[in-house]
DNA sequence: TGTACATCAGTGAACGCGCGTTCACTGATGTAC
DNA sequence: TGTACATCAGTGAACGCGCGTTCACTGATGTAC
């Protein structure tokens, strides 16, 4: 990490970055309740009252990394789609995975997204809600037009969604927290097995 | 909660219990870090010290959370399952609903359950994995008997065991969190509308 | 190009706080006789 | 049934700690002229 080492010039050149990256590494190390204000300026080589000058608060930091998780995991569903160009059961299902190994390339980003629902984080940040929804809308627009093609069966459209998004997120919470038997192959396998027999049971079969 | 009033007997009653319960409340109303040794004793009328006749440290009072919460776990999923006694299908469903509702009406102890595997609280609690292998086993077991009645699809065993308990899982923490949105129903609407989508997927369908 | 000055982004001392844990203590309980 | 005494389960003062936040400050930067 960006530590600042003596001599370096008095002005950080990007503290907010340095600090954003310094809580996801104390969150992946101790969980949310391990970061800390002081710890995250330590990191960033600054003093523990230098972040007062870009985050109004503690929990400014913690939404501002919220934010940039749901920016970064729609990116990231929306490349693992355009990977798959022309078969929109494939666009889906890469969708799903891309959402797994989010949360295993990111579970700091993950555990701050879809952590407790308190008070002060869900301060009506409406961009951050926009940025979730966003996210959920690929899946949503995945679903529909696999139905549409006849490539999924037909019933209610939110109850495919509500399935496949609570497939998705219990196969990256319990990786990320590491109750999946090691035997039961890597990540990467673990996402696209369930996810592939999930869509089977999805597909319309022949009549 | 059984906060102890003037005149009540010097000794407690059951400390260890009550200690137990605030801690739930307090994890519930807070999240896992909202739980502090003192403020569980101060809701238990006691002393900030008294906790620790009871339990070595505050590790120990959340192992012994966990712990409770894994044996309540299996027992619900065990009564759930002998509600449908007959219907193999209905009855690894009803122990996926019983699994979301656990975690629905007591969200303090899934999260302490199911939440990052930290080094002191992972401290090999062997009756701890015990009981969480003993309910991962009834799902194991009830879709091993679907599969051997044909009721369910041919294929490995543990892919789909590992699907189901993804998507109850991340039905639970969805709900939990909540991240679902309130017209999609309530919560055992929304846990059965999931678990049956999700076994109809699993079924075999006449040839 | 050089200088004056406003603004920006840091510093470091200080605050009050609640925490986990320890310790010597004391009141309550139960058991042996 | 009564008493002596060990044990148990509390008390409350004390410890050291790290935290979030504030504040007056100062060094660095950039802009107007």
């Amino acid at each position: 990490m960006s530590v600042r080492r003596k001599g370096d010039a008095y002005h950080h050149g990007d503290l907010r970055r340095a600090l954003i990256d310094a809580a996801l590494e104390l969150i992946a190390e101790q969980g949310v309740d391990g970061l800390t204000l002081r710890e995250a300026a330590r990191r960033a080589g600054v003093t523990h009252s230098a972040p007062y000058r870009h985050f109004t608060d503690k929990a400014m930091l913690v939404a501002a990394v919220r934010r940039e998780g749901f920016e970064l995991l729609h990116r990231q569903m929306l490349e693992a789609r355009e990977g798959c160009a022309g078969d929109p059961v494939a666009q889906v299902k890469a969708s799903g995975v891309a959402y797994i190994a989010f949360a295993v390339a990111r579970p700091a980003h993950f555990r701050v997204m879809f952590g407790p629902d308190l008070p002060e984080q869900s301060a009506r940040d409406e961009v951050l809600h926009a940025a979730s929804r966003r996210a959920y809308a690929v899946l949503v627009d995945g679903l529909e037009a696999c139905q549409r093609l006849g490539l999924v069966r037909d019933g209610d459209l939110r109850r495919f969604a509500m399935t496949a998004w609570a497939t998705v997120h219990g196969t990256a919470a319990l990786l990320i927290n590491g109750l999946v038997p090691r035997r039961d192959g890597g990540v990467t396998e673990v996402a696209r097995a369930v996810t592939d027999l999930l869509y089977e049971g999805f597909a319309k079969r022949a009549p």
